[in-house]
DNA sequence: TACGGTATACTGGTCATACCAGCGGATAGA
DNA sequence: TCTATCCGCTGGTATGACCAGTATACCGTA
């Protein structure tokens, strides 16, 4: 006989908490556990499970890292509240050590905020877009007066907005983590010479297409936009 | 004297293993825990943490679900061994719950691959591109023999090499975690008729783009094989 | 010499038990 | 009726024990 190299799988025993984490993961995407929802005690749970505290405890905090449960000390363990799933909000955090992970970011960070921009100009509503003008004020102000803090304020908030208009939760949760990776950045970045009111002229733009309702031309804006502070980024090392 | 409401901050207090996994974090982002390198047995980094041996294995369940670390039974823990962090690879897996939850999936999807497909045309090798093409021919082959499974596995390998040959781990993650939570999608997909060979001409679209080096017309190619597929997932319904 | 088994000292995986601190409802007293 | 206390619940932590893999050094045999 010949050996088949799928003859054979190599054995694996899984740990007792991943296999509580993957009836619980279970049962939450089966939606038997529901947003909201109180789990049962770790003193109940143990004994439903069969296992001891310590792993079902070791699951717990897996679910928690995962963004599926909530433990508030004293009271229970609860099913995450949130439409989409949280997205581990950390994620990006250790990502950026070398400076090719940054720039990686900001290639990703452009694909989905022109995205973004681009669902945006289908679906903003009327307050969306005056939330939107505010913070362009905003940013002149802070161009007017090279306020660097008040300027990066702004900056977030507007890219924060346009990522909420496309009510994707994937975006929203994707583009706030890079964009919090990302803060570091802003601070050398907002420091060049007219940035603030560089990047004032090229949010104007964008919102005027969304205000236009320009689907097309409110993404190219954002990816103007991006590539452009990209370069300067670049420049600065 | 009036109140300010930035005068209190919450009290927390953090979880013992949750302060683990802040130090451990921390001197792995310092890069003072370089990739691969070992970490103390749990027994020995109790001690060196003062921590009971539940609590610092509680924070290696955080540390792992993660992607930060590994724990091998029997020899250790270890720093984790990928140039980015690894993307806690389940976090879309609960996500698709709702059909709106897919297509904001989809959505996603296409700015995360679009932009894949265009710094794929600036960096591929020609191995790179011939690989690609191998895709095309097996997804050819499907066609031909109405090969469901087999076209699911081309489709999934041509996605996931072109996502590759933009080297940016980031985008390597995501399009990765996404393309697995749509594989229940992918077998409906395939089986309407016609569909393999829409998706091996469409691919092959961009395959030319990349071979004559057009990052533009390369991205292009992959979004309007995107949009095409998430009209007909719609249809599905 | 080369091989194969074995003893041993590690590693992580699991468990039972105990105690602490925070939360909340019930209960007794003003 | 209101308030203060108590008690039973919850999660958070620590300890010590044992099991099961892993690696290595050792030793006897072929």
């Amino acid at each position: 006989m010949t050996l088949d190299a799928g003859m054979f799988q190599p054995i694996v025993s899984d740990r007792l908490s991943d296999k509580a984490v993957g009836q619980i993961k279970a049962l939450i995407k089966e939606g038997r556990l529901k947003p909201g929802d109180k789990l049962p005690s770790e003193r109940a749970l143990m004994k439903l499970l069969s296992v001891s505290r310590a792993s079902l405890r070791e699951a717990f905090r897996v679910l928690e890292a995962l963004g599926l449960i909530e433990v508030r000390t004293g009271i229970g363990a609860f099913v995450v509240q949130t439409d989409a799933g949280a997205l581990p909000a950390e994620w990006t955090t250790l990502l950026t050590n070398t400076q090719q992970d940054m720039f990686d970011l900001l290639d990703v960070r452009e694909a989905l905020e022109a995205k973004a921009a681009a669902l945006a100009a289908q679906k903003a509503s009327a307050d969306d877009l005056r939330q939107c003008a505010l913070t362009l004020t905003k940013m002149k102000g802070s161009a007017d007066n090279n306020d660097v803090d008040g300027a990066i304020e702004a900056d977030i908030e507007f890219h924060q907005l346009i990522s909420e208009m496309s009510h994707n939760n994937f975006l929203i949760e994707l583009s706030d983590s890079i964009s919090h990776a990302l803060l570091d950045a802003r601070y050398a970045f907002f420091r060049q010479p007219d940035r603030i009111y560089v990047s004032w002229q090229q949010h104007c733009r964008v919102v005027e297409a969304l205000e236009r309702r320009d689907s097309a031309a409110a993404a190219q804006a954002m990816l103007q936009h991006l590539q452009d502070s990209k370069e300067v980024v670049k420049r600065l090392r």
